[in-house]
DNA sequence: AAATTGTTCTATAAATTATATAACAATTTA
DNA sequence: TAAATTGTTATATAATTTATAGAACAATTT
């Protein structure tokens, strides 16, 4: 899987590559119980420190998306039932989002265009 | 408006002001042309600094959700088209949240309907 | 005329982000 | 079995971000 780091962005480095690795797995790159490279591998392959790249899977993890297999490796989950704790922490980081889309001008409609084609996006390799 | 700080969060309180105010204009309890708070006034209220109610007016400037008017104050942008580049960030913004539903285990609908009931949520008094 | 406005500047402190190095015990590999 | 690799933990440093504080300025508003 091909993960770029932009050093440059506001964006911490160990939240880009939380979120590559998600997408990686929406987009089917990455399936359930794949495992994902060694923390030190993985930031010599991505020139960045190992504790960022341990920052980050321990954020997946959090998430419940790898689980984190100790003096062993990381492994993406095999997808369980939405918690109701991701359910609400999903709406929470949604809102202002879909909010800020409304204010900018975006109707209802749009907005459900602007997120279905996101997620026909994702679908697309599989 | 109310707006509710969490001093304890995790969010930065700018961008918990930030986003409550963009709430607060898509749900209806702000319009386009209303004036916001001076700085110092608000800070005041909210209990906090002044600059960081200033670091809040200008992300949302930034984001074209309010004009600050110089020497004068902020008031909120009457809905133009939307640009490019904020259909873009939007999409950038989206497009992790997406992922994530998905890998959670959330299907195309379910995520629509998270959205839909966002949506339906701001449109409630208007 | 006085008060209030956003702006700008300097300053400080705490927290966050990123890197670096080292060492540990457990697992995996050769 | 020995060697290499694994995640983990600890300490350390530096830069950036976040938040506060106080002061001063010119322009606007009252």
């Amino acid at each position: 899987m091909i993960i770029q780091i932009d050093a440059e962005s506001d964006i911490p480095i160990y939240t880009q590559l939380t979120n590559q690795i998600i997408e990686g797995i929406a987009r089917g790159d990455l399936h359930p119980g794949d495992s994902l490279p060694s923390v030190r591998s993985f930031a010599s392959d991505l020139g960045v420190n190992m504790h960022t790249v341990n920052k980050s899977y321990h954020e997946l993890e959090k998430k419940g998306i790898i689980e984190i297999i100790p003096k062993s490796g990381a492994v993406v989950s095999t997808a369980n039932e939405l918690t109701s704790s991701s359910k609400q922490r999903l709406i929470n980081d949604f809102r202002p989002l879909i909010a800020e889309a409304l204010v900018l001008g975006m109707n209802k409609e749009q907005v459900i265009k602007l997120v279905t084609s996101i997620l026909q996006d994702f679908s697309q390799n599989q």
